[in-house]
DNA sequence: CGCTAGCGTTTGCATTTGCAAGCACTTAGG
DNA sequence: CCTAAGTGCTTGCAAATGCAAACGCTAGCG
């Protein structure tokens, strides 16, 4: 299961607030927070949503992706993940267009051999 | 008043998914999320939480971030950014290959004429 | 025909989020 | 003393999430 780690967020959260010097209520009232929801998140009771989290980070002023990491959420990905997704999630290109990249992509990771999965766009593999 | 564009997420997952040839129960099944609420997700009739989101991104096996993007819930570089600073800071390939697969992706995108028109802002709300 | 297996969707309900109102405590001042 | 303003925390409760168990539909096969 791919929990989110809401106590680590929790006190990250809390931890950023007093580095920034603010109360809970103010943070509360920047976030649009209700103050005892926050103050429950940053104890680790509660796993906010996905709206709540990106509402703090911007209370914070820090990037919602850094709150996302502490989450659990967002993990490092390798250059080579990042470009395939980025790839196979640009609308902006047809899908003929995307396969063709991603064919070239991975042509281009078996000619270095310096490749750890050789995703040719093949069959929906089984869960771990 | 809901920052999150549920319907653009969900059109999105349903799109990555049918590219990825799978039915809505595989997809549901690999991401350990019930069919109904995938349904639901992808017709933008749902909010889904932080873990679900986290937990779909894993079953499409694309990253979590691409999925919090198409949300409205992170930092938004236009596809095309994304796609071209992915491959230019790519390090597995060489610079050669780089410079290919930046400019075969840039006649796809002449191809297609949508050179450089969707977001170039960096704050991601405030709308409708 | 009936049976099975697949697809996506609808419905009812347990669980949870997230908030308004109020609690207990501390500090300052009239 | 005791009112006011500050801190964070606890308590019900509406609203939403997320799921199990259905539904209707299509296609293949004895």
């Amino acid at each position: 299961m791919a929990g989110i780690d809401v106590s680590g967020l929790g006190s990250f959260i809390r931890d950023q607030r007093d580095q920034a010097q603010m109360s809970l209520r103010q943070l509360a009232k920047a976030a649009e927070v209700s103050n005892p929801y926050l103050s429950q998140v940053e104890r680790g009771l509660r796993k906010p949503s996905a709206e709540i989290l990106n509402r703090i980070a911007q209370g914070l002023r820090i990037s919602a992706e850094t709150l996302y990491v502490q989450a659990g959420i967002l993990s490092d990905r390798s250059g080579e993940e990042i470009v395939t997704t980025a790839i196979a999630s640009d609308r902006t290109l047809t899908e003929r267009q995307r396969t063709t990249l991603l064919q070239i992509y991975a042509a281009f990771q078996a000619e270095n051999g310096a490749s750890s999965q050789s995703n040719t766009q093949t069959k929906p593999q089984e869960n771990e």
